[in-house]
DNA sequence: ATGTTATTGATAATCATTATCAGTAAAAAA
DNA sequence: TTTTTTACTGATAATGATTATCAATAACAT
């Protein structure tokens, strides 16, 4: 027999808070907006849901920089981190025909991260010149 | 002045082992096969040659299950890792016209990796029903 | 041969995440 | 409503891969 699941005030103001970030964020990132509404959840609370919430697949994860990054999206997209100014962005993949000429098995999800210069930097550097 | 690398045997002996390394392998397991041929290398001088291939990117790097992967394989490429049976396949990406078209920047690198059932779970689930 | 300094190996430190466990509090049962 | 069950919480210890530290060693230029 499954477990039931109980609701709770901690799982509902962490939950609010998830719902605030616009895009990515992290377990720390999460549990310093947690305490500065409400100092009172601890942050094992935080991990134990958001490693729930993972496992469950109701949030997007990926590896950067060794820490895990959450995200709310939950279509394949792609990550593109700049290497100069260190932002990344998100940009969703229209079609996966390219994985389909390679893959023979079932693609049950996928994830693209690139690296190199963002627009922005590039547009400086052109200026600097 | 950038300082100048000097060849010792302790780098010849771990660079032997990486190269007899088909395909991925992780700092552990090369440090195992150094063990296994010179028992008087230390992990840390395994970890501190890894650490430099990989930001001179002489080697191919990712990340899998919070640690780190490392490979010969120079082009971009793609893992494919099975939900089932767990083993992780490689495949050469051939076009990049799917990242052109969304990403304005320059692109350095990237890397794919994809989740799913492979060819041979799926031919294996499909014979016991 | 000698001096400089890159390298080594042992081990401590780091740091995000997970496990532990006694106390607390949902929610079902009485 | 009261009692019982057990999921949940928070503090903190443990984990584990990787990196930092540092004294001793060994390349390599002079």
């Amino acid at each position: 027999m499954a477990k039931r699941l109980r609701k709770t005030k901690q799982k509902e103001l962490i939950l609010n808070e998830i719902n605030r970030f616009k895009t990515m964020f992290t377990a720390d990132e999460l549990y310093g907006m947690v305490k500065k509404n409400n100092s009172d959840i601890g942050i094992a609370t935080v991990y134990r849901l958001l490693k729930g919430l993972r496992t469950k697949k109701e949030l997007h994860s990926y590896l950067c920089d060794r820490r895990i990054v959450y995200s709310k999206e939950r279509n394949n997209h792609c990550h593109f981190s700049c290497q100069k100014c260190g932002k990344i962005k998100h940009f969703d993949v229209k079609t996966i025909d390219f994985l389909n000429e390679e893959i023979k098995g079932n693609i049950c999800h996928f994830q693209i991260d690139v690296n190199g210069i963002c627009e922005d930097c590039l547009k400086r550097t052109q200026l600097s010149q």
